[in-house]
DNA sequence: AAGAATTATGAAAAATTTTTCATAAATAAT
DNA sequence: ATTATTTATGAAAAATTTTTCATAATTCTT
């Protein structure tokens, strides 16, 4: 995953990078609330971490803008316990959770895999690329077009989106997208991710689905 | 819709009350706590309108109450200004959302639409009878058997469910089901009714799609 | 560069879904 | 009760999706 850390304090910043990377994840530290602006326009983080308590910008001026921008990324405050009530202020500025300091990092990474599991399972589309992926109508759209896929060109492209940047094994697919067990005698996968590629390249340059050869697919974004 | 006002002053809940019939829907008023949870045991109510300061039980824990029964009706506190910082705990205990005192009509019936559109379309999970609709899988449970359906009896039962205890015409789910204009040489809709019906009467005695001659069809729950 | 393994592809086969059609059953009206 | 209208149903036809298969193309190794 990649985080954004946002906070002062650079002890209780550095500490969360050190933990995050050590998971196996990639972790960047904003100093401040402009830092942090800059960062999220510029980078697709899976979460960003946001103390209420900033320099110049107050946290949840950071979390507003940052949604006035049309930017879903999951957000997740940091705040003091004297701050308590001032939560419902900030839900209704689009955080999705906040934990109270001070905290473990048991917490926070509990914290943060609940939130990233719940804001990707529940949204009803997915942005890559110029396309949106409908999940509600199962359908894929690019400007005005509806491209439609079939049940397993859904699940599949599905997969692939709520997995970016992971290498992903054939057996790995046959198991998630069809339920059943990997046959090395069918090359099902191989045939659905060509009839999936047909339908994204038709409208697009961009080669979502790259082949790792002898590892499996990844799907990159950009 | 069944609406369920829970509050104290008659004169408000008698207002509320007339209000909401005269726009064609359906208003029943518990003065108390433990009338509130009756109710809401014995009748399905399509929302329910919750004062904080309530005799016996506070709204609050009415709120908490029916939540922990498993039941997830959407509910509305009604609350006064300086009940201000206590809403966090309000959606805390399951609440849907809250209107401050003094309200007006217009107020109250726009945020009931909301949140009633809202929680319905957001459900991944859509119970009925002894079924469960599961909205991402888009397949039907019951007990441990999942019962595989076709996309447009999917959509079809799933357009009853959103539309239960309405009258609901041939010409309307061509169009909305299928996205067609209905054509009379056609019985599209009454072949998938019937092969939806099959399905569900294989595990259950309830008719559920119900035919009304020459009107159409109408989803009964109990 | 050649050989072996892996992946891609077009087309056919199999399975499923969608739609039509002819006819039966049910309902309402006379 | 009879008739006209509406709805239900089984089965066939059409369309689509899923899967298999044979072969081509690509990649890696030596």
């Amino acid at each position: 995953m990649e985080i954004l850390i946002v906070e002062d304090e650079k002890r209780i910043a550095e500490s969360l990078k050190k933990n995050f990377i050590s998971e196996g994840h990639h972790a960047l530290i904003a100093e401040n609330g402009e830092e942090a602006l800059k960062k999220v326009d510029s980078i697709e983080f899976d979460i960003v971490l946001l103390d209420w308590r900033l320099p110049k910008l107050p946290g949840i001026e950071v979390c507003k803008r940052i949604r006035e921008t049309g930017n879903q990324v999951p957000i997740i405050l940091l705040t003091a316990m004297s701050e308590l009530n001032n939560k419902i202020e900030a839900f209704s500025y689009g955080a999705d959770d906040y934990i109270t300091k001070p905290f473990s990092f048991e917490e926070v990474f509990a914290r943060v895999n609940a939130v990233v599991r719940r804001v990707k399972t529940s949204r009803n589309e997915i942005l890559f690329g110029d396309y949106t992926l409908n999940i509600l109508t199962r359908s894929l759209i690019i400007g005005k077009e509806e491209i439609k896929l079939s049940d397993k060109e859904f699940e599949l492209l599905r997969y692939f989106l709520l997995h970016k940047g992971e290498i992903i094994g054939k057996e790995k697919l046959s198991d998630e997208v069809w339920k059943l067990p990997f046959s090395p005698s069918s090359n099902l996968v191989e045939v659905t991710v060509k009839n999936l590629r047909k339908k994204l390249d038709a409208y697009s340059e961009h080669n979502f689905i790259r082949t790792l050869y002898g590892e499996g697919y990844i799907f990159i974004n950009d």
